[in-house]
DNA sequence: TGGTCTCATAGTGTATGCACTGTCTGTGCC
DNA sequence: GGCACAGACAGTGCATACACTATGAGACCA
């Protein structure tokens, strides 16, 4: 054994703690407004205090995570109204990116997304939620990818992780899985037509029908005011 | 004294430095690929390397650092291509922002901004660019702040900052701020008029032009590789 | 003279200790 | 019975120590 534990765990670095922990909030593993303390953290990854807590801060800094000065950590909690706000700026991320794609996507790129779209009419039953759920993502990644932006998609894949909690729950709604393929749907079409304005207000449409369902699913499950 | 200096120095917060850090990078004090060794910094602000860590790595996310494992902390370094990249999805946040500007301010707000663009005019000479500059700050946050969408405006603020060691170099070509002058023009004639459209196509168009602005300085200012 | 190797040094990354703060529980008072 | 206060305790925030890594200067060799 090496003197120090973290050259004989090398998978256990402070990167790694982000990426667990955040992967932990964005699922939903770590619930919103659940303290992070890191005393805990260290214990799990058995490390000391002072890499958790850099990895905290990076945390709060990604907005999945909020410091409060002297009481720790919690997970980010996000008000209806704050959740709202997050969607409206999702849906205009998301409008410029299919905007994007339907002026910038070669053909190639075009007939892969339609593929791709095309793939996902098997898993709209409801009884494939997490099988779409999965597609959904990949199916958003490639049209942020596809928009050859790099910092604009870096920001859309980073607001769509800070929603992620919520966003899950869409498909928690009966037949939300068919309606978000309809929805692919247009978007698609658009884009491989070139027709920038359809494609990004197709998307802008996609989001926040998003929104409306996940809202409708949190005004029903997250107390008025959790503090 | 008391025991911790830190109590007696209530200024020299791990915020603090934070705020202090990110506006010497901003502002070009700290140049890009300028190392920053948190034992400098400690001695700088008198504390010890542990809250120097803190703040050095909160500055690597908001973008205004890179970390380079066992090697240290350098000022963010952004290619020529990054930087239009950079502006390309600041082009479309602003263009967001503008359209529900055009939307959703109210009549007050309308003539405020209106009101605040004409008193921009008397800056327009290039003998007060800094005066120009300070005021073309104010002016965007306006229209972010219009927009009524917090994170959208936190955003497109972050965005900002990350260029602003660059978009200020616009106001060092010459007539600059009168052209800027004049596409704030078309901005708040759009957004006073409610129509969304053109109000985003302005802004848009406003950004496109700093950006070109901005890569002709620094692609005679800059070397082609700074490796 | 040019290239490579070695060692010194500066600086990073992590662990630990200590002082301070926030919170919770139990006791005394109204 | 309800409320305020004091003490215990848990956990944060910072300083410091130590091990490890990267880098550059100087010595050695071809």
């Amino acid at each position: 054994m090496t003197p120090t534990d973290a050259a004989a765990r090398p998978g256990t670095t402070v990167a790694d703690m982000v990426r667990v922990l955040s992967e932990d909030v964005v699922s939903g593993r770590i619930a919103p407004g659940c303290r992070l303390t890191a005393q805990a953290i260290a214990r799990r990854f058995d490390v000391s205090r002072t890499p958790v807590r850099e990895a905290l801060s990076q945390l709060c800094a990604m907005g999945l995570a909020e410091h409060r000065p002297n009481r720790g950590v919690i997970a980010a909690e996000i008000s209806p109204a704050r959740l709202l706000d997050m969607f409206e700026a999702m849906s205009e991320l998301e409008a410029s990116c299919a905007r994007l794609c339907a002026q910038r996507m070669t053909l190639a790129e075009r007939h892969r997304l339609s593929a791709m779209h095309e793939s996902s009419r098997a898993l709209t039953g409801d009884d494939h939620t997490g099988q779409y759920t999965e597609f959904n993502d990949d199916f958003h990644s490639a049209i942020y990818e596809g928009a050859k932006s790099t910092h604009l998609a870096e920001l859309t894949a980073a607001t769509r992780d800070r929603l992620a909690p919520f966003r899950h729950t869409q498909f928690l709604a009966r037949h939300r899985p068919a309606e978000s393929f309809a929805e692919h749907t247009t978007i698609v079409n658009a884009i491989a037509a070139g027709d920038a304005k359809a494609a990004a207000e197709a998307a802008r449409q996609h989001v926040l029908s998003v929104a409306h369902v996940s809202r409708d699913y949190v005004a029903a499950h997250v107390p008025p005011t959790t503090d």
